[in-house]
DNA sequence: GTTTAAATTAAACGTTTGTTTAAATTGTTT
DNA sequence: AAACAATTTAAACAAACGTTTAATTTAAAC
């Protein structure tokens, strides 16, 4: 299903900054409509209700993240090579659609929404194995270590990602950053080597 | 300021609990009047607004972290057992106030409330200049790197705690825990076990 | 050009929201 | 016991919410 045509995408779009900017509850469907040039009464048209309209917006940004992962896994490099490849990976999904994922881990924390679970948890769980993959490489190459705990670090990568977008204010302050380029040039240089730099630690096997 | 009566706190307690679950927009003064067994005036009469109803309430939470971690400065441990013990604070104090973190970590990333910033930002300050102070003791000792950036550790502690926290439902399903205790019990062990393993292997110095 | 369906609109719906009011109750002081 | 302040209450407030309706415009099909 769901092919969308340009003014339901460009809904998606306007409620997705929304979303994440005010809230699931603090954004209205008024404004919803009027920042995307619509009627309020196309929404629940267009997607049936508020609840759906998240729904669709989560579905319609968690879809091409598997390609890519594959891709990597299917790439002939060294192990160490392809953990840079997957940190860039997540650090430029989180900074493409930073907007989706606040929305995300707000919702699907939430315990008064249940979101369409199953499709999501499907898409995650082969994010997963792919990841676990291309882990096992490196392992079964005798370059990482075994005794580590490999799905827990995607969580250790994009919780860091996450927590340090989400206290921005914290760290515009304390380093004097005045402009959002700052920040975004923080993240994508110190932050981006302090996560490459743990997750090698984590992995090296000290032979 | 700031002295709590018994019913300011129980106020406090059961708003900490509704944001959490509900969100702030989501969670309304009636709701949290009936479970707190007060009249709804009575918040607006005890603090104000539901906005600085909020502000107490994160101000009443962030206030004994800096004691626990100057604590750990002053003891006569080992440079890793204090990375242990640094660990173990930050996973109690999010498993004691998993409410108050998730409220906090959307709160303050959200663009519609600004919050008082200044005291709260103060007391971030402070902790993490004595965080800063116990890996300094480390790197002096020869026993921590230093080609690493410090600032950005407790991101990645509390980041990887709070993502893991907010996709719980996602590890539930894909470890078939079907109780509270079960998903206690890994964040308590194998959890645990993973961020400690993953902060020594970055601070270890390879001599 | 007529007919049928899809898209779009303004208006109204009934709730729920946070807050305020003004009266009633309780507690404390004199 | 009287007087005063602090607490607590029920009721009302206007504003904002998501959704629906029924009428109108636009597009497609015949």
């Amino acid at each position: 299903m769901t092919e969308f045509n340009e003014k339901q995408i460009e809904i998606l779009q306007v409620a997705e900054k929304l979303f994440a900017d005010e809230g699931f509850d603090g954004a209205s469907i008024r404004t919803i409509a009027k920042d995307a040039g619509v009627n309020i009464a196309m929404i629940s048209y267009y997607f049936g209700s508020k609840e759906k309209l998240l729904e669709a917006l989560i579905m319609y940004r968690t879809s091409d993240m598997k390609m890519q992962l594959e891709s990597i896994l299917g790439d002939d490099l060294p192990p160490f090579d392809k953990i840079d490849r997957l940190v860039d990976l997540y650090i430029n999904r989180i900074n493409r659609h930073k907007c989706m994922y606040q929305i995300m881990h707000f919702e699907l924390s939430t315990k008064k929404r249940i979101l369409s679970m199953e499709s999501f948890m499907n898409v995650k769980k082969e994010n997963t194995a792919i990841f676990r993959k291309i882990i096992q490489e490196g392992q079964d190459a005798g370059v990482f270590r075994t005794d580590i705990i490999a799905d827990l670090i995607p969580a250790t990568v994009m919780g860091t990602l996450v927590h340090i977008r989400n206290n921005r204010a914290y760290f515009e302050q304390i380093y004097g950053f005045d402009t959002e380029e700052k920040f975004e040039a923080y993240m994508n240089t110190e932050v981006t080597k302090h996560i490459k730099q743990t997750i090698k630690a984590l992995l090296a096997n000290e032979n």
